[in-house]
RNA sequence: GCCAAAGUGGCUCAGGGGUAGAGCAAUUCACUCGUAAUGAAUAGGUCGCGGGUUCGAUUCCCGCCUUUGGCUCCA
């Protein structure tokens, strides 16, 4: 069998070990569901006759340990469907799982020992004994909906890591370790980039360091976008709900958006605010409700619509850096990765028909030379026309078939996943995930063919022939949004930012106060190069200096005494080595970084 | 929203029914130093918020807030 096969028979066994255990130690009246293997693991869902802690794990491991050493055989049986339905009578889940399957399909069932048996399709180990070397840990429990829906059942669900070895399993907790270690939450408070307080929950202060970083990359995605023919606008931050109306948010995503109530008129006054100093009554149904905007397109489409449009003008493109507010279920929220606040490098762009395919070219190029500045890799997913689309089926086809040209051109046929039937109902789309430092896939580029909002705000463009038609809208973000991104290659780099982004690119130390004179002009010619400098002239150890500027990352930290200050040169302390560069002329070091900021040199020069 | 866990000085964390402790950081003094932790002293906390039990709660109980992991992987 090959490695992976083994794997998946390792870990698929001891899922049924697991279920075996948690029946023995909680009684026959468990519930136990499915029990997949996962990527460094398994589990399995169980409804149980009271809550598994933490507390619970040594148990349940010692008993799946005992169970291993009973050297159970593992006996395979094909049953029919009434006979499958009559064995799994009083377990709800796998009844109902066997009612599902398709008719011609092969019910199979495994004993493990005589008192324990499983729907399954296996394979799996012949004997328990075969488990003897293999290596697992009861990672975590929580709480999972039958089949991923919320309105089902919840069952609690147990996390295994399994590993064939103990040493394997080692290896994975070290980088599991290793991986914590690079938490942008962590990381972005040793750095002082940014901050959360109870004051807005999900909404991230950004700090002096930290802002810095953030502009640097608007910087870049301005640069870039103006580059290929992008204009910029900025809109409003909070709406009448008027426009909320039309652009159907109203209807479709008004949980998910901040809404500032109006004050009543006579109107219904649903959300009263009581007491002396507040007589007026707020009332979400006011006509002068407002909402914080989750999305910029509704006001680009306003600002599409202020005059008419010919062919020839097209395509438009609005970029756009506001501020969005989506409000987000408590639980969802996670560091800078799903917050409450962000800006995206957003963008909607007007075009005829047939210029979609150009356009959509020309996102995925600069995504492309986004992506590379950073050394990120990502994953490309197309999600297809769902049932509930809006528009017409012609418009739709010749839609999909541009998006999977451009695909099949870019990354290869099959290179990248197709969601049928997951695109939004106003068209489809492509988004492109990137991984955290844990493995966890977040979507950050994203393009969008919009039918439907041209419609809701009657847009036009008068074309050749003069005849008033409709553009199609494309929604795109590289970045995303800054904040999630910033999360991402905050663990990418391990907060050892490139050279140009990096919040301070040199630190200047002086070895004695007498050396500030010189360490003062050493920072004055680098900032006057456009370089971001911080000094500290302060009366203290410069040991104590060099090490706060490790500590905060600086890609070159500067030292400089007697000697340099004679010769005109200065020492490099080289992030991410204890190497130090004796006597670089100051000329050539300016020379240096700003190459490095022109090029947005990704790897950081070891040598001078 | 749901399941589990957590919240103690700026940061990292210990403690535990009798009104709190360490390290780092900060401040002061000494040291003036050639590339990541000099020494000494000082200051700093109504232990997330509200309620309950108790003679007494930061500790136990209840509610809320915030945060973390999971709720996608389908016998």
């Amino acid at each position: 069998m090959e490695k992976e096969e083994v794997l998946k028979v390792y870990r698929h066994s001891l899922a049924h070990i697991l279920a075996k255990a948690v029946i023995e130690i909680y009684g026959k009246e468990v519930q136990y569901a499915i029990g997949p293997e996962i990527e460094d693991g398994c589990y399995y869902d169980f409804v149980l006759p009271r809550t598994v802690t933490e507390e619970d794990f040594p148990a349940i491991e010692e008993k799946m340990h005992e169970i291993i050493k009973r050297r159970e055989d593992w006996t395979r049986k094909v049953i029919s469907r009434d006979e499958a339905l009559e064995l799994f009578k009083d377990q709800k889940f796998k009844h109902e799982l066997i009612v599902d399957l398709p008719a011609d399909e092969t019910i199979s069932i495994y004993y493990t020992g005589d008192d324990y048996v499983d729907l399954c399709r296996g394979p799996h180990v012949d004997n328990s004994q075969e488990l003897f070397s293999a290596a697992f840990k009861i990672k975590n429990v929580s709480g999972a909906y039958w089949r991923g829906d919320e309105k089902r059942d919840q069952l609690q669900r147990i996390y295994l890591f399994a590993f064939p070895s103990k040493d394997e399993l080692k290896a994975h907790l070290a980088w599991l370790k290793e991986a914590q270690e690079r938490d942008h939450k962590k990381i972005g408070t040793a750095l002082d980039l940014f901050m959360f307080r109870e004051t807005a929950p999900g909404m991230a202060y950004w700090l002096p360091r930290g802002w810095i970083l953030y502009q640097e990359l608007m910087k870049y995605s301005r640069e870039i976008q103006g580059a290929h023919g992008y204009t910029e606008i900025s809109a409003p931050l909070i709406n009448n709900k008027k426009l909320w109306l039309i652009s159907g948010h109203w209807a479709h995503y008004q949980n998910n958006m901040f809404i500032v109530p109006g004050i009543t008129k006579g109107v219904n006054a649903t959300d009263a605010v009581q007491g002396e100093e507040a007589p007026e009554q707020y009332a979400v149904d006011a006509e002068d409700t407002m909402a914080a905007k989750p999305m910029n397109c509704p006001n680009a489409m306003m600002s599409y619509k202020r005059t008419m449009h010919s062919y020839k003008e097209l395509p438009i493109r609005y970029s756009e850096y506001d501020v969005l507010h989506r409000k987000e279920k408590s639980g969802q929220m996670n560091g800078l990765f799903r917050v409450q606040e962000f800006r995206q490098d957003d963008d909607h762009t007007f075009v005829t028909p047939d210029q979609i395919k150009d356009e959509i070219k020309d996102v995925i190029a600069i995504a492309d030379e986004i992506y590379k500045t950073f050394g990120i890799t990502y994953r490309a997913e197309f999600s297809t026309r769902p049932d509930d689309f809006m528009g017409d089926i012609e418009s739709w086809n010749s839609a999909e078939a541009s998006l999977k040209a451009i695909l099949d051109e870019k990354y290869g046929d099959g290179n990248y996943e197709i969601n049928e039937g997951d695109g939004a109902f106003y068209g489809p789309k492509i988004d492109l995930q990137i991984k955290d430092a844990l493995g966890r896939e977040w979507q950050c580029g994203t393009v969008q063919l919009d039918f439907q909002l041209p419609h809701n705000f009657e847009l036009t463009f008068v074309d050749k022939d003069g005849a008033q038609k409709m553009p199609i809208v494309i929604h795109r973000a590289i970045f995303g949004s800054f904040e999630r991104f910033i999360g991402i290659i905050t663990e990418h780099f391990k907060g050892a930012f490139p050279f140009w982004l990096n919040p301070y690119q040199v630190a200047v130390v002086p070895i004695r106060p007498e050396h500030n004179e010189y360490a003062q002009k050493v920072a004055d010619e680098l900032t006057k190069a456009g370089v971001r400098v911080e000094s500290d002239l302060t009366d203290v150890n410069m040991r104590d200096k060099i090490k706060k500027f490790k500590q905060m990352k600086d890609p070159y930290i500067l030292v400089v005494g007697d000697k340099e200050a004679a010769e005109n040169t200065v020492s490099v302390n080289v992030r991410g080595s204890n190497k130090q560069l004796q006597g670089v002329a100051l000329d050539k070091f300016v020379e240096l970084c700003k190459k490095l900021n022109a090029e947005r040199t990704l790897e950081l020069p070891q040598e001078i």
